[in-house]
DNA sequence: TTATATTTTTAGGTAAATCTAAAAAAAAAT
DNA sequence: ATTTTTTTTTAGATTTACCTAAAAATATAA
């Protein structure tokens, strides 16, 4: 069993293990409101309980063992949110904090209920996808946004950012997941992008646009 | 705001004070599974918070803010335990440890919506009284089985005491919250009891007796 | 009321996770 | 190919919660 803290850890190393295959010290540091000097202290412990592999200077990865550890907490995480959202009725901006907490309860037996009480959802709240108890993710097939032609349309099933301001951002404007959208335009200006939702045109930047996940995209 | 192990010291100084107005450091350790010393150690921590009224060799009192503190613990542990039997259908046995976990979930919000989901349960799956959100505990009126004459009746609504082997030994006699039961004997030679309830006569000692909490009782 | 037992505290130390400041290694720029 | 910058590590402290062993205070018994 791993201490509160190194479960932050091999969250952390997780996430950032999605756009380098080393993760660097800084990084994580980063990631953990940390200093650089404590995360080395960290590593070299967790490298000691075969969690991650870890070469001086040169980042780490994470072992099998420490995957499965990591993989355990988001799924927990996930489906605290879903909990919070579908049950408790939060907004899908408020969850992530308290989601933070939820994921270090130990017990195998609570997740495995919550699991069923919930439905075995397959998504969070924003779309993100839930590993099964052995850790398996279902194949998701997202674009961005920002990828789709004018004339183009899908669903939004996903966002790529998750702070509370894009989020109420996105919810004020009706861009909520499960929504069907239509690319009407792109400017050439600045490519920001005209949609139609709701039966209503609205406008979003190029920025916002790259953080949005559309499924079942096609012309129509 | 208190750390996790800071929590734990209030809520089992608010239990032992239940039995004696100045608590001491021996009873503390044994509840918390630790030495005296550390005991020691953290009592001055607390009273240095002011969340302890605290004399060197006299044992322990919580102030106003300490009581709070560890009322609240209570009111979070007691509305985790709904959740778990209510909702995740845990048996009332197997609850305990994981509110123990979950009490310490910081976030207010959270609690508040809980409360409002579970539909603002007056009592926890073992009988023992929620706090609202003031701590206020709604008046109860209990009486221990042991203290019922032959021939007297009541309510099964509460326990004294949680260990599973006990709560698993009421569950097999269907000796649960809710059930009318009726005093029919009490056998001069060890005082064991029986009585009637589900229209079938069974038999408990003095020592099981002692431990269920009847309400609504009266002769018949 | 003195002796004995129990309870509690002090003193000094350990382990986990953090920190700052300085040194070392690696990467980037001239 | 140096120099400069950035990244990472080491060394030495700090804080929290715990420990053991010994001393001190309190309670109990003879």
């Amino acid at each position: 069993m791993q201490s509160f803290t190194e479960e932050n850890y091999l969250k952390v190393i997780y996430h950032l293990a999605q756009k380098t295959t080393n993760v660097q010290t800084n990084a994580i540091a980063e990631q953990i409101q940390t200093k650089p000097a404590s995360v080395t202290d960290m590593l070299k412990k967790l490298a000691e309980k075969e969690l991650v592999d870890y070469v001086k200077y040169q980042g780490v990865t994470l072992t099998e063992k420490g995957k499965q550890a990591a993989v355990n907490i988001v799924r927990k995480h996930r489906l605290w949110e879903v909990f919070l959202v579908d049950k408790l009725n939060f907004k899908w901006d408020e969850v992530h904090d308290v989601a933070e907490e939820l994921e270090h309860i130990k017990s195998v037996d609570l997740i495995e209920r919550l699991d069923e009480f919930l439905g075995f959802p397959k998504s969070d709240p924003h779309g993100d996808p839930i590993p099964d108890k052995n850790g398996t993710f279902a194949k998701t097939q997202f674009i961005k946004l920002i990828e789709l032609k004018i004339g183009e349309s899908g669903t939004i099933t996903g966002v790529s950012q998750h702070s509370s301001p894009f989020l109420k951002y996105l919810e004020k404007l009706g861009l909520t997941l499960g929504k069907q959208i239509q690319i009407t335009d792109i400017t050439d200006f600045d490519g920001s992008v005209e949609i139609s939702v709701n039966d209503k045109q609205i406008n979003i930047s190029r920025e916002v646009a790259k953080h949005i996940l559309i499924s079942n995209n096609g012309k129509i």
